[in-house]
DNA sequence: TTATTTTTGTATCGTTCTGTATAAAATAAG
DNA sequence: CTTATTTTATACAGAACGATACAAAAATAA
């Protein structure tokens, strides 16, 4: 059944919010949905289901927004996907940024940059989604060469903050100044891949929390 | 173009050879097509495309089989993705088995495992296709749950692996007693996953080498 | 009010998709 | 040779897909 203007107040799609209230009124109509929320639900619908996985209509449903309106907003298909990736970055910047924070110390940073992980891992309604990078965008760029570039961005992204993590820990004295930080680093984002694999394949709690612990313990094996 | 009859000679698909010669001679006429080259095909259009992202006009194209035929070999696009599926595993089998064999020490153990990871993961005509568990399967497994059940099977038979080689090693005083080789395992396997996810994003193979190197470096800090 | 601009909702277009019906072709058995 | 059996090749049915045309609706500007 189609949603039916059947009242005075225009019919809101089920647990969309409508439009942020802090846009400047603009000339014509103004649009229903909030673009943030909409895109938040279109994440969620690839990482469920993948690119191809994902139609137009499961995307309308999920973010209560008709088609013509959906491409008018946010474009194609591909775009929305394109879209909906950056937001997932952006996301993760913001929930991972807490493990960076320059008073923890090494041992302390990857403790927390792992469970974050594992909650954004296994996070989902409809079981643990894993990570965009690993799981949906790695898996489509062999179809898509600009999303390849994203995929490598966000990869060296990663490996960098982790490079950075323990070049801070041997400046400090945390590590011995021969350590082998360029060899650790790539070592500490693998985790976080096989995290997302293995969360979205639902390995219990446990298993990715001792995952976690055995690489805390074995990457900080030379710290004081 | 589709493929036509002009010869007196059976057109069979271009590279595709004929039907294996040593099947016992059945009743009717002759399948025109090796099944097990074909489900290589599959198998290969498959990690490229993904599930939801290969049609059955794709698969039908790459093994050289009318659709009619392929239903009738391999049963539906399901059904055939899991065919496909398993016999990666019992292609991956065989090509990790030399990385296990009982002479080689836990570090020759471990580099032969990764180089023949990232050979298997960085093949491909149209790019490298990473590992059938981690890229195409793990992102099935929200929409399949007896694919999942085999996803979970083949992250589990990977761990144990290496956990017979860590245990080996302990055992022949490779590794001290009291080497914690329950958390060196799955780390060891998390390598893997991570492997894969970086070739597929066509990350240079010295990158894919060193973080072999560094793994093989840290898993065997305690090694004599 | 009236005109202008933008979004919404419906309906649809052409394509592609999965799966199958059907008849011709090819082989073994009788 | 005839019959039974299995596979192949063509063609097609019904549904789902991505994308868009169009008019009504809802807001601002004049």
């Amino acid at each position: 059944m189609v949603q039916k203007n059947n009242g005075k107040r225009r019919g809101a799609p089920p647990g969309v919010p409508a439009a942020e209230p802090e846009a400047p009124a603009k000339r014509g109509r103004p649009r229903a949905f909030a673009t943030e929320v909409a895109l938040a639900r279109a994440m969620d619908t690839f990482r469920d289901s993948g690119f191809a996985g994902t139609s137009l209509d499961d995307l309308s449903a999920a973010m209560g927004i008709n088609r013509p309106s959906l491409y008018g907003a946010f474009g194609d298909k591909r775009e929305l996907f394109g879209k909906a990736y950056e937001r997932y970055r952006a996301e993760m910047a913001e929930q991972f940024a807490a493990a960076f924070a320059p008073d923890l110390t090494l041992r302390q940073a990857l403790e927390k940059a792992y469970a974050t992980a594992i909650a954004v891992y296994s996070a989902g309604e409809n079981g643990p989604r894993g990570c965009f990078t690993v799981m949906t965008a790695a898996s489509e760029v062999m179809a898509d060469e600009r999303l390849r570039e994203t995929v490598t961005a966000a990869l060296a992204s990663t490996d960098r903050a982790m490079l950075r993590l323990f070049e801070r820990a041997r400046e400090r004295g945390e590590l011995p100044p021969d350590a082998d930080v360029a060899a650790l680093a790539p070592l500490a984002a693998s985790v976080f891949h096989s995290l997302a694999v293995r969360a979205r394949a639902r390995a219990p709690r446990a298993e990715l929390e001792a995952l976690a612990r055995g690489a805390v313990a074995l990457l900080c094996t030379q710290a004081r």
